[in-house]
DNA sequence: AGAATAGGCGAACAGTGTTCATGTTGCAAG
DNA sequence: CTTGCAACATGAACACTGTTCGCCTATTCT
């Protein structure tokens, strides 16, 4: 029984979350008008608030659209990249700046400056959002870990479970994670805000230095045959 | 001479910037009402326009002023470490983060998100102060390798120079100083705006274990007993 | 059928950045 | 000292913004 009225709402919230995104790429997260937003969306400003909680509400909106696009955008290129370790962190760094890169303005929405008095509720969408984000990346490392590449962490496993659904992670497995994640959103976050133009570098190719340079701080010495690497990839996930 | 009419706009100047910086600090920088800092400021909206160019004029001074500020500071923090590469590196990255930490609007209001509309003027107040912030920073590297404390880098030296004033700097070490940045950057910046808060972690702990690992990649092996190093290094503390 | 409810709208309010004509000073030249 | 001028300061006005409210329509449920 598809409801008349509930098409008709479904449609209506499609247009408002393009108009908004559209908007967004057009203006930048501060100016986005939501009266702006209301009228390309061929609404009125009052009615906007049937369907989204004020100005607040349209940022959360895109700001989990944004997290989930970019998540599935890294995560496809990790899986593209087959199952080596340096290769993974190299397609990651890659496609990571490829997107901040094609979505300027909602990278700087969602990594960028946080709106104050915007608190993402762990719960709501944006959480779940989130989460699926950092997932991929964070598996990139629990994979290299179960498949022996990860040089030998002599971490003390004091084992945290960030998500009660998840198997509890060793700490200095999430460090590794951490410190992978920081070094490549570094570059790209420092490129994508205008701060590396008086370098005159070629950022890609940096880039990829530094992905490669990831890879031999935590990886395992790479021997030429990798048919170890091979045998090993049937474990998908770490159990605790 | 000093005119009657110089010094009260200097000190109105200064009552102004004064009242921006708190205001900021009260509410981030989008929120930053033009007619709230001309009020506490104790002038007329239309006022302000004597001394600022509208809304985007106060954020200049802000971003000036945050620039000049974190930089001294970072400056500062590394002339304290010594002549040590890795003890600068430390230094750097402990300070990087600790003013960020302690001016978490500020911080945003420079690095974060960029204004749109807001085209930086290479040779205006902001442009000097952002060479001012990097000067240090980079001189860490540029000193480094002075003194032999690098690695051999074996780039090519196609020297490129960013001021005419100063000499030019083999891009192999703009390249080095672009990685050690964007490391201590990345993860600073990622714990500023929220991103960390799941892992659990001890972020000094692990932004130390990165400046240390970042003078491992790039500088060269300091084994324990070689003195010549511990030789050239002051009568500074360098302690851990 | 009738009642309940979700959807949509315009008016209104308080706030914003910015401009402009109008006064009001400070200061230096005549 | 007087005059004139430029800098300063202001309040009103304009075009916006986000948000709330009451009113009305159209769909859905009983």
């Amino acid at each position: 029984m598809a409801g008349r009225r509930e098409v008709l709402r479904e449609s209506l919230l499609q247009s408002i979350r393009d108009a908004s995104l559209s908007e967004l790429r057009r203006t930048g997260p501060a100016e986005l008008s939501l009266r702006e937003v209301a009228r390309v969306a061929g609404i009125s400003p009052s009615g906007l608030y049937r369907y989204v909680e004020g100005r607040d509400g349209l940022l959360e909106l895109l700001v989990a659209d944004g997290f989930e696009r970019f998540g599935k955008a890294v995560a496809e290129a990790i899986a593209a990249a087959g199952f080596d370790f340096a290769d993974q962190v190299v397609a990651l760094a890659e496609s990571y700046r490829s997107w901040a890169k094609a979505n300027p303005e909602q990278f700087a929405l969602i990594l960028g400056s946080p709106v104050v008095g915007f608190n993402p509720d762990p719960n709501g969408p944006t959480g779940v959002a989130v989460r699926q984000f950092g997932m991929p990346m964070l598996q990139v490392i629990l994979d290299a870990a179960a498949t022996g590449q990860l040089n030998a962490s002599p971490s003390p496993d004091a084992p945290i479970d960030l998500d009660p659904a998840l198997p509890s992670i060793p700490a200095g497995l999430i460090e590794i994670a951490m410190r992978s994640w920081g070094r490549i959103h570094g570059i790209v976050i420092l490129e994508a805000f205008g701060h590396l133009n008086w370098t005159g570098q070629d950022v890609v190719a940096v880039l990829q230095a530094e992905a490669k340079s990831i890879a031999a701080t935590f990886g395992k010495e790479r021997s030429s045959g990798s048919a170890s690497v091979r045998k090993a990839r049937g474990a998908k996930v770490a159990k605790r």
